[in-house]
RNA sequence: GCCGAUGUAGCUCAGUGGUAGAGCGCUUGCUUCCCAAGCAAGAUAUGCGGGUUCGAUUCCCGUCAUCGGCUCCA
């Protein structure tokens, strides 16, 4: 069933104007997706809870806005110009593509014999090695290099000159402004610098709806702590930012960290811990939401050997410089919103007006994410009750976004509404304008509640707490 | 990028070498109407390009996209 809840959040998500694709009238863009009116107001929710967990109620983190693109030397101090090629070949016979440094590092393993000095994987023929897929040997095309970074050329000829790339993650930004975010923030390590926005990978294969896609955005926070604290402080952020999710309402059991091989880790990290959630993908069940790295002192420190620039903290209490060691969360905002979709989606039973039992699709989405926070829905549309209800609707719309919906029957738009999230539906009717009062309606228990008008913002407000 | 499957309305799916169908959804109107109601009316589709043909949504080729598998995922 895991599965088919996926298909029908993504078919759900077309429908109501969460995500569509890029370029549909065109025939789309391989993995692009654009986000519609639902889906930018859950996207940018989920990016204000994260800034305002991270960044703004904190004394120890600050924010930086960096640019995507940054000058070429910056990713070849980094490590990416050179880390984010690989060597491809294909075989001639049956066209399947491999990396070549893998087919040689296991052509060296297989081959080696106890007591025997290890053979160089790089010295390894390409002759000797057949393909798994056919089991044709030496029949490969020559390596070519795969770049996982996109490319740009800046200025009015498109030249080497001008080759730019756009970040891959952003990170780096952080790292080249680091001297001056500590200096002009006056903070000293243990501090954080967080930072929201697009990154770009020339994913081989992207693909699972918004999941992986070339273009996507991040948010990360660089946390610089005394070399030794780090594994501490490694801890400390697993924790933190698992009860991020779980505390906007992801059901524990569907998260798990998961821990890196130490042979697989990325060329800055020490260590990396993934929270990973229960998509149920076909093929892999769990799906990557953020990763938690230690990345050690290696980005300031080839960042202050390529540039020159003095990259460390000097402790005037000890007397001592070090060059901070860097604790990183890296969340990612689409995945995750896919995840907070996945997770709130949910079919009740309900009773119909006939005596039967609907089925009711209601995406149970904390209160701070839901794109809706509340609607406006007249009984019936009418002189009186519609201009009534509008009017709330815009006294209302000053706090929060508030739908405003007077078509066809109640029902039907209660279950609009339940469809998107939204957690309180208000109606207006006959009696408003007898009593000056008018119903709520909550989305999980629907029960209702008699409100007067004029104590219908202060009782939201109530509920609607860190909206 | 390779192999395989698929592509018809917003969604889910029929169907045909000769005027394109349904259900749900959507819009409008009526019904003093609290959980997908009723009645009436209406809008919307063969991914794109080429070929064969008197005529192609259907057959062929290419392309684009999606799904699955492989390679990749710092």
């Amino acid at each position: 069933m895991p599965a088919s809840t996926i298909d029908t959040v993504i078919s759900l998500c077309k429908r109501r104007g969460f995500v569509y694709q890029c370029g549909e009238i065109y025939g789309g863009t391989k993995s692009a997706w654009d986000y519609g009116p639902l889906g930018v107001e859950l996207k940018e929710n989920i990016k204000r809870q994260w800034w305002r967990t991270m960044v703004q109620s904190r004394d120890d983190v600050v924010g930086l806005d960096s640019s995507v693109i940054l000058p070429t030397r910056v990713w070849e101090a980094s490590g990416h110009l050179a880390a984010f090629v690989d060597p491809l070949v294909e075989c001639l016979s049956c066209h399947r593509r491999y990396r070549q440094d893998h087919l040689q590092e296991a052509y060296a393993e297989k081959k080696a014999k106890p007591g025997q000095d290890d053979i160089d994987p790089d010295t390894v023929s390409m002759d000797l090695i057949a393909c798994a897929n056919c089991g044709t040997k030496g029949q490969w095309t020559e390596p070519r290099m795969f770049n996982g970074l996109l490319k740009t050329y800046l200025g009015p000829v498109e030249s080497e000159e001008g080759l730019h790339y756009l970040r891959p993650e952003t990170a780096q930004g952080i790292f080249v402004n680091f001297g001056q975010v500590m200096t002009s923030s006056r903070k000293k390590p243990p501090f954080g610098i967080g930072q929201i926005g697009k990154s770009f990978r020339n994913e081989i294969t992207p693909g699972n709806f918004i999941f992986r896609t070339r273009e996507f955005e991040q948010m990360e926070m660089e946390f610089f702590v005394k070399p030794g604290d780090d594994e501490q402080w490694h801890e400390y952020w697993l924790e933190e930012r698992m009860g991020w999710y779980t505390g906007l309402g992801v059901t524990p059991e569907n998260l798990r960290f998961y821990e890196h091989a130490a042979e697989k880790l990325s060329h800055y990290s020490k260590r990396t811990v993934d929270i990973e959630y229960r998509f149920g993908f076909q093929g892999s069940e769990w799906g990557e939401l953020e990763g938690v790295a230690n990345r050690t002192d290696f980005d300031l420190t080839t960042h202050s050997q390529h540039s020159g620039s003095e990259l460390s903290f000097h402790d005037q209490a000890t007397g001592e410089r070090w060059t901070p060691f860097v604790i990183e969360p890296a969340a990612g905002v689409n995945r995750s919103m896919m995840a907070f979709l996945v997770d709130a989606y949910a079919e009740d039973e309900a009773p119909n007006t006939k005596g039967g039992v609907d089925v009711r699709t209601v995406l149970r989405l904390d209160h701070r994410l839901a794109p809706v926070k509340a609607a406006v829905l007249p009984l019936s549309r009418n002189e009186a009750l519609s201009p009534a209800a509008r009017d709330l609707a815009k006294e209302l719309r000053g706090y929060w976004n508030v739908d405003f919906d007077d078509t066809q029957a109640i029902g039907r738009r209660y279950r609009r509404q339940d469809e998107i999230g939204t957690p309180f539906c208000i109606t207006v009717d006959f009696e408003t304008l007898e009593d000056q009062a008018v119903t709520i309606r909550e989305r999980d228990t629907m029960q209702q509640e008699r409100v007067a008008l004029s104590q219908v913002r202060e009782w939201l407000a109530a509920r609607l707490p860190g909206c």
